[in-house]
RNA sequence: GGGCCGCUAGCUCAUCGGGAAGAGCAGGGGACUUUUAAUCCCAAGGUGCCGGGAUCGAGACCCGGGCGGCCCA
């Protein structure tokens, strides 16, 4: 008759097929779709079971012929074929008429069909959702990275890979958890909003507490208040949680992004470094099945044990210079910029030198995971000096794929040293660095109550996540990354 | 912050030495009793990211801006 399409049709925002009051409210599903492919996985083709079950989902493909209609079901499992019938399906010309998207619910018999597709006969069925914007193109979902980043919603049921990321970053929080509490650990919470930015040196974000009329910052890290903890008596400890840094945006760096700390009395970084890798491995098999991973090309052996060698060693190799902490400053300036590194500030000591010549000639090399130890004290103010040498600590960073992955030290816990170091840290902060730590009083005194020796230790979620899904951006792992906020008006 | 690239229908993409903007999919109507990105017929669908400029004429060329991506700092 007169067909008379609307335009708004395309965007059927405007005309829902039904009223919400017909949806129902709830819906008996007693199956998912992996499940009944598992069970009935030996069916011959035309293969009847009289086996009924209920399924929910979204449509993702529907084929219409006259008194048949076969669509695709997916839920979180998986997805499996329904086949309508006219002659058996309540409502069949309704059914016919499902957008791509629809989410329904669907009692019926699994059955094989002729041409040898598992499927749920569908009798009596229930609409639970109208999709009234479209997923995309059926074949090539939705690529646009700016639509997949800002509109997840759509990029998660249109591309299935992007569920999947996302899936194995939580199996990746689980396991992890599962590991530590099972090393005897106690997971706690610790302020976000801290009134001084501690335990890192990294810019923090700023607000402000309307009652107390007080400027609070986002950690930047858990580290202080963790140790405070270990003061308090928790031998061992971690915290899983979020960190906000005020800085660049990339492939590898999100403003707020996940780690997991984790504090262990009584021992020390070399027990730590055994512990560390232990428990990655672990979880990294549990992940994948297997400690042999591929990273965008790269085949990585996250087998325990790793490769280990001083920030001095590294440097010196990939420099075929011997340098250490206690080169010459004036020589390690030379040998940095020569390198193409960051122009030396006057303050930098040697140990500064140092770390940033590793940075620039050693770094990127470290393919596969490797401990670098032995850091200068000047760039570790929260690490415990060195047994063999005061101008070092006992602290190890994990690079893989040239990214630190993790970083851990034997925890410093004289009181009187710490309030030096806080101390040039506060002279470099007020020189200039606004990276640079602040003195923490109350730290300070917790320390004074007694610290016993301890390993701490960091690692960064979403940069695991990475390694273990292959993603080769930051983004990919988190389900909504930061970007630019859009302007008024827009959509 | 700098360099390069991108932005065209809901989605995925075309088009041209400047000359009235196209396809597939999705969405609407119809045919079809075993489909597999089903197929077939019909109709509809556009601020070519935004704003300026040169031109008889710009989605295309020039300038500015926006958002995104990659690389660099």
């Amino acid at each position: 008759m007169a067909d008379a399409p609307r335009a708004s049709d395309r965007l059927r925002t405007q005309c829902p097929r039904r009223p919400m009051t017909s949806i129902p409210y709830s819906y008996p599903h007693d199956t998912f779709a992996a499940q009944v492919r598992e069970r009935f996985d030996h069916l011959e083709a035309g293969d009847e079971t009289g086996v009924t079950v209920a399924v929910a989902g979204r449509v993702m493909l529907l084929r219409t012929q006259g008194k048949l209609a076969f669509a695709e079901l997916r839920d979180s499992s998986g997805a499996i074929q329904l086949f309508a019938l006219a002659a058996v399906t309540d409502r069949f010309e309704e059914l016919t008429k499902l957008s791509l998207g629809d989410w329904v619910g669907v009692s019926g018999e699994v059955v094989k069909t002729k041409r040898g597709e598992l499927s749920v006969k569908v009798g009596s069925w229930e609409l639970l959702a109208e999709a009234r914007r479209g997923f995309g193109d059926k074949w090539h979902g939705v690529s646009d990275v700016e639509t997949r980043y800002r509109q997840r919603e759509v990029d998660l049921w249109a591309n299935e890979e992007s569920r999947e990321r996302l899936v194995r970053r939580s199996l990746v929080v689980q396991r992890l958890r599962e590991r530590l509490w099972g090393l005897g650990f106690t997971e706690v919470e610790t302020p976000i909003l801290n009134p001084i930015a501690g335990g890192a040196t990294a810019k923090p974000f700023t607000t402000h507490h309307n009652a107390l009329d007080a400027t609070f910052y986002l950690r930047i890290a858990p580290e202080l208040y963790l140790k405070r903890l270990v003061v308090g008596g928790f031998e061992r400890v971690f915290e899983l949680g979020r960190l906000f840094r005020n800085e660049g945006i990339s492939p590898r760096h999100n403003p707020e992004f996940t780690t997991v700390e984790a504090y262990i009395a009584y021992m020390d970084y070399l027990g730590l470094m055994e512990m560390v890798e232990e428990l990655v491995a672990g979880v990294v098999a549990d992940v994948c099945g297997s400690t042999t991973i591929e990273y965008q090309g790269t085949t990585l052996e996250m087998g325990a044990p790793w490769r280990r060698a001083t920030m001095a060693e590294l440097t010196s190799a990939a420099l075929g210079h011997e340098v250490d902490v206690h080169t010459d400053r004036d020589v390690l300036g030379r040998l940095l910029r020569d390198a193409g590194g960051p122009a030396p500030e006057a303050s930098w000591g040697s140990g500064r030198l140092l770390a940033e010549l590793f940075e620039q000639v050693a770094e990127s090399s470290l393919i596969q995971p490797t401990f670098v130890t032995d850091h200068p004290a000047e760039t570790s103010p929260l690490a415990r000096r060195h047994r063999s040498d005061p101008d070092l600590v006992e602290r190890f960073e994990t690079f893989v794929v040239g990214r630190e992955l993790i970083n851990g030290f034997s925890e410093l816990n004289d009181p009187d040293d710490q309030r030096a170091r806080f101390e040039e840290q506060a002279a470099a902060h007020a020189a200039g660095d606004d990276e640079a730590m602040l003195v923490d009083e109350e730290y300070i005194r917790a320390l004074e109550h007694g610290l016993p020796p301890t390993a701490g230790v960091g690692l960064g979620i979403d940069r695991l996540a990475m390694l273990v899904t292959d993603s080769a951006n930051i983004r990919e792992v988190i389900a909504f990354p930061t970007l630019r906020p859009l302007g008024p008006g827009a959509s």
